[in-house]
DNA sequence: TTGAAAGCGCTAACAG
DNA sequence: CTGTTAGCGCTTTCAA
């Protein structure tokens, strides 16, 4: 079956017009008198009317539509992020065209090459955790088309960025399991290719060692996948757990971690937080309602996603090549709730 | 800036054969020679050409793309849809467009009105709270613009719809309450306006009368905005704690007015499940490890996506219209756990 | 105030 | 095997 779509002609026939008169008439074009448009406007109504977007790209050149690509929708971090996206997009009358890369490199590439195909203006763009070659990006950021990383960022690539603070997140975090009593605090992260990863590991790693703990290697575990695997994440926390020196509390590095340590540690029965503390990254909203409530790095999503947008369409409205480049870092937020104090 | 593609007449012009040419040699036609083929691949590549899709939409008059509406991508059951659609989509080379209604119809509106401007092929879509008006749609259908309905579904337009098996859930839910011990359930569900409403509703109807306790009106509550509003949550909660015939136990319709609902309950130092019971319609992987574990009514997210998106292409691409149309009823799943049984 | 015509990037019919 | 040409729906000169 065809959608057999009214076009600009239809009308023109339908009113014994030319094309370009109905075209004008519907712009609102000084050319065109008030008679006509009236005539034009309402018969647009009554054939229910509407531009065909791909021939005005295809004229114009640029289609008003943005590309977003994140790792998962269902993350509540990340649907935040695509609401301020949204929110800035649609006052600035812009479409937002949103791929999910489900932490794999080759859905990645192929969503980003979708999107430019499908005729975008610009991209934003979080890294998924298997990502190492940014290269492809760089190409079609030489060719012109604006790109702004927000929450899992590139070196390779030079271009506006938006992070949240997670250094300090990450330490703030580390501090309050100190100063709660724990000692033994392990770290499960996602994988090191991206950047979040290694900004919070560093916020771990100083709060440790400005309270004279030594940083435990074997305390540190990597997810390759970012916990999309399951598996992964359990093999990371049994080999915590069945260590000699068993940690007394674990650093969750983000939202499905979390909460899938959490619920692993409810079916090994261990209880949080007098046997293991717990303090994640995560923007669940229902963080006080888990059990026990959830202590947590909130970062600010809807505020990143708006800054990213601004960022972007300011790069896509620039008449001259922007040169000059920043890295907003966005300040985070801690909530201290039960499971990560007992002591 | 101006994002400049390569095109095929640039491609043409460096290897000084036509445009048709190129184009047919990237087609891997057989009317062109390797030597040829071979050439152009290697120059497409090396220019990075992208086709321009706008290009091939307005030739061919479709554009391999469906439209998504759902009222929100953080509703973990709308994202296992999209999960369900984008699975099946990408198999069969289509792209998908998602868009957000955040239960306003107004909002719908202008999506729709965007999607079928994006020249879509097909829409799949799930009605906001807030929808009464179908009548655009069904102007759009008439067009022939496919349209498959999944979870809130409206009779006024005939045509395929995927729904979860609401009635019996709900049905399910309830008598597993009343065969924990508890006899006054209250109800807090969405908009009388959309249809998972009275379906869930009739089943908790029968439930109750089938076990011979009669339906107190006033322990129906609706939350006209599906609960985007807390606001709306709250009032409907407070009237049922705060009434002399308190109810002991709450059967809420959507993951958003259950969490809601056990979060303001832990402010309120109402105990579950020993003062109120709670057991909801709920998607969320957290079930498990709330605070009680939430007694559940699950949906086959994932799957519903599936058949929505096969029903849609095959619409799509049936070459005679469809007059018979379906509606399929997908089975779900209950989850008994803490919230609902104390007694 | 309106129309005719060209052209955006691509494809397909037709010609060679 | 390859090129020429027309046309998809729209905008935009240019001309009337």
């Amino acid at each position: 079956m065809d959608f057999k779509k009214t076009t600009l002609k239809d009308i023109a026939k339908e009113l014994e017009l030319s094309a370009a008169s109905v075209s004008r008439a519907l712009k609102d074009s000084f050319e065109i008198s008030e008679q006509t448009k009236i005539l034009v406007r309402e018969c647009a109504r009554r054939l229910n009317y509407r531009p065909n977007l791909a021939a005005q790209i295809i004229k114009r050149g640029n289609s008003r539509s943005i590309g977003v690509i994140v790792s998962a929708i269902d993350n509540q971090f990340f649907s935040q992020v695509i609401d301020g996206i949204e929110s800035i997009a649609q006052a600035k009358d812009y479409n937002v065209i949103i791929t999910q890369s489900h932490e794999s490199s080759e859905l990645e590439f192929r969503n980003v090459n979708d999107l430019t195909t499908q005729a975008i203006d610009g991209l934003l763009m979080s890294l998924s955790t298997e990502t190492t070659d940014v290269s492809y990006l760089k190409k079609l950021q030489e060719k012109g088309l604006p790109i702004v990383f927000f929450d899992r960022i590139s070196d390779g690539i030079n271009t506006h960025k938006v992070i949240a603070d997670n250094f300090t997140g990450a330490f703030e975090a580390t501090k309050q399991l100190i100063k709660a009593g724990y000692r033994q605090i392990a770290h499960i992260t996602s994988s090191d290719n991206v950047s979040i990863t290694s900004e919070r590991l560093k916020g771990y790693r100083l709060a440790l060692e400005q309270n004279g703990i030594t940083v435990n290697e074997r305390y540190i575990k990597y997810c390759q996948h970012g916990g999309k695997d399951r598996k992964e994440i359990e093999n990371a926390l049994s080999e915590l757990l069945y260590a000699e020196d068993r940690p007394d509390a674990i650093f969750t590095a983000s939202d499905r971690i979390t909460t899938t340590v959490l619920s692993l540690l409810h079916r090994l029965k261990v209880n949080i937080p007098d046997d293991i503390a717990l303090f994640g990254f995560s923007n669940m909203e229902e963080a006080g309602i888990l059990n026990p409530t959830l202590s947590a790095v909130y970062q600010p999503g809807v505020e990143m996603g708006k800054k990213a947008a601004e960022m972007l369409i300011s790069l896509m409205e620039d008449k001259q090549p922007t040169t000059e480049f920043e890295t907003v870092v966005l300040p985070t937020q801690i909530f201290i709730r039960r499971s990560s104090q007992s002591k």
